[in-house]
DNA sequence: CCTACCGATCGGTAGG
DNA sequence: CCTACCGATCGGTAGG
């Protein structure tokens, strides 16, 4: 009869071979996002990760041979994640910049996100840190994104006079960063930092007529 | 005969009792600093920090009970040594602006420090960590002071219309922290960043007339 | 300050 | 995917 098999089920068909691996990869790479952003790559173990995917360690090291492997699986999903969701937005000069005040206030609602890069940020400042590269590249990109932004806006007309673009777009990411810290340490007290309007009123101070 | 004791002499006579106790403490201190800085406090052992010192780790644990008492003694120091260094400068207005400047220019002399602060307070976004109090309580103090001194800006008149005081001291703390991040990863690059002077061209966009 | 030890936990492997 | 195990390391204690 129809659902009457020798393996019971929980109301839903085991999937098949590489389609429940995949859903294993996935659910693995989610619990690792969340506990490296909770106490950081180095504290986070294998063991705990493993646990909170109902499964044992090993288990979870046939899906990813190492912790390195999976913390490069983690950085890396986050770049194939935050490419879909911005980066079609190719906005120009202060197009980009309204885009970034949404992103920022975007991920005031998906705190685990910022967990990860905040915690990890800091952790892989160490030079032997395996994200260590990846972080250095990233934010020399970041800036070099900022800094063609600022330009735009420059001849558009639209930025203060004395402005250099190279000079205040590390400051725009430095603001974006911080932030997030002072966001995370009083997200749960009376007066959460806005990190949006926080970093809207910076890049105002910047331009000749307000966002 | 002088100098032939029963206990042999390297050079210099012995530290006795209290003196010498309190300069070992002083050595734990500022090697558990540098090693909290490298790789965050989870992260670092008692047990390497001891060896740093030439000493055994329950030989530590005689002279900082527990790994977080530990801890707080590194952060109760370090607002001990910033309070001698800084705190005398009561300075009004745009003049402790500047001296804000000349802080940030001095911990790029300074990287252990940078680094502690960077990583500690990254790690300590953790609502369970035992360093959130502190670092929470330490960002609404430096919030406070900030917005205080643009408060006095605003009344000599030196700050520019449309700038606001409440909204704009976390984005001058958040400007600090983060260019900390950016320096800690690039420092040994080609082009570290310029601390000092991206933070100063941030204020000279509040301000009416140059720092 | 030491040696010696405790139970717990770590990343990774063996073998199935 | 599992159990069982490896050597290493953790914070802290016992006892001196």
């Amino acid at each position: 009869m129809a659902g009457v098999t020798s393996t019971p089920t929980t109301g839903q068909e085991p999937l098949r071979g590489y389609a429940k691996g995949r859903l294993r990869r996935e659910e693995i790479l989610d619990t690792a996002r969340a506990l490296f952003g909770e106490v950081g790559y180095r504290s986070a173990s294998l063991r705990e990760i493993a646990a909170r995917c109902g499964i044992s360690h090993p288990g979870l090291l046939h899906h990813f041979p190492t912790k390195e492997a999976l913390l490069e699986a983690v950085l890396v999903r986050r770049d194939a994640v935050s490419e879909e969701r911005f980066g079609v937005i190719r906005a120009r000069g202060t197009a980009a910049l309204r885009a970034l005040v949404e992103i920022v206030a975007a991920n005031a609602a998906e705190p685990g996100e910022v967990e990860l890069y905040c915690v990890l940020s800091a952790e892989s400042t160490a030079p032997d840190h395996p994200a260590h590269r990846y972080f250095a590249d990233r934010y020399t990109a970041t800036r070099a994104n900022l800094e063609r932004s600022l330009r735009e806006a420059a001849e558009d007309g639209d930025l203060r006079p004395g402005v250099d673009p190279a000079v205040h777009a590390p400051v725009v990411v430095a603001v974006m960063d911080g932030l997030q810290v002072q966001w995370l340490l009083d997200r749960d007290g009376p007066t959460p930092t806005d990190m949006p309007a926080a970093l809207r009123a910076h890049l105002d101070t910047l331009l000749t007529h307000p966002l």
